[in-house]
DNA sequence: TTTTTTCGTTACCGATTGGTCACATAAAGA
DNA sequence: TCTTTATGTGACCAATCGGTAACGAAAAAA
């Protein structure tokens, strides 16, 4: 008994993921998110919840999509150092390339909602420590007993990640985000000999 | 002829700036700002222009005052090394111990104002262009012909930077900040031997 | 076919948004 | 002292904010 849904969720909710990338949480007016979807806002409040329940949605729709994609970035042949080359490089490349800013949504959710929001903080606290989990085990997987630890130079890792995404959201050029990258990944390479 | 303003105006530019580096850009409403300030949104009007120039205003004292700081904290007496790991432990010493969540204008501004406002991307690519610049000032400062190039390690010092911002505002514990920190100041000793 | 449930749409809600106008007043220059 | 200018205050503005109530229609179960 009862009507089935004509819209798909996945659909909406990547939509609504889209433009809580561009616009942040308050810059992401109901307005945007019915026109981004073609949905009216009693049917996005039915299906979702409020605002808030969007939001975490798309945090949540962002992790399973981009952030896997990352982590399956992390786990491609190669050493240790050029699997996160690669990541690196794909990121700066896409942003340079169609001038993207939105960044990362981690990223954003992090400075933007984390601080003020718990729920949102509980979440991203969570996506990041599984992120920085698959830096690890991505360091770790050409490690030798005597090596160096992975965990610290993990950390850094996932600090330089960050931080090559804030310097691509204040439009910083092409050469300072690549030296960035190479700094870092000389380091991992470095210091994690193969 | 007329009369002079009854407030100082530094004093409100700085409530001004707290505002916004708590709440960032749509999160900062005029009512916050009245508050914080203590003044009537008219005068504040008259005296600053509207919300936008605020913000414009809020972070060029950022810049004048905490940027400029952390500029000077980078030509303290040490190592390049030393200088970078004090301003690094300030600053995640007194995010951890006051539970101070605001992180750093600048950060914050890139991420979620300058991708979507000219006049704030090019005031945050400026700033952040000096604060680079002082970085590599400070790894020059114990340059030595041979060694190893200062700009592109100053890139990634200045990643590192920022990533260690976003991970404390993501609410990331102590060890993993440290770990950041340690790794890239250890690096920094080992590129730049002194 | 009838019943029941949920659908999508429209209209509407009070609150808040950033911003302006009018006005009495205080102060500096003449 | 008088004039002029800019002050601070409070009322007021349309627009937008997130969210809800009411409604006819569509569809699945009986």
């Amino acid at each position: 008994m009862g009507r089935h849904r004509e819209f798909d969720e996945q659909d909406a909710l990547r939509a609504i993921k889209d433009v809580f990338w561009a616009h942040g949480y308050e810059g992401a007016s109901m307005a945007l998110i019915e026109s981004a979807t073609g949905l009216r806002k009693q049917s996005l409040y039915r299906a979702f919840g409020d605002k808030r329940a969007m939001y975490l949605a798309a945090l949540r729709d962002y992790d399973m999509q981009e952030v896997a994609e990352a982590t399956r970035m992390l786990r491609a042949p190669g050493t240790a150092a050029q699997r996160i080359d690669t990541l690196l490089a794909a990121i700066i490349e896409q942003a340079l390339a169609t001038g993207d800013r939105r960044g990362c949504l981690l990223c954003n959710a992090s400075v933007d909602q984390a601080p003020v929001d718990p729920p949102t903080s509980e979440l991203v606290g969570r996506m990041m420590r599984r992120f920085l989990g698959a830096i690890e085990q991505c360091l770790n997987a050409h490690h030798r007993p005597g090596d160096a630890q992975a965990t610290p130079l993990a950390c850094a890792v996932l600090a330089g990640y960050f931080g090559i995404r804030v310097m691509i959201k204040a439009g910083m050029p092409r050469p300072v985000l690549d030296s960035a990258r190479q700094t870092l990944v000389g380091h991992v390479a470095a210091t994690l000999p193969r």
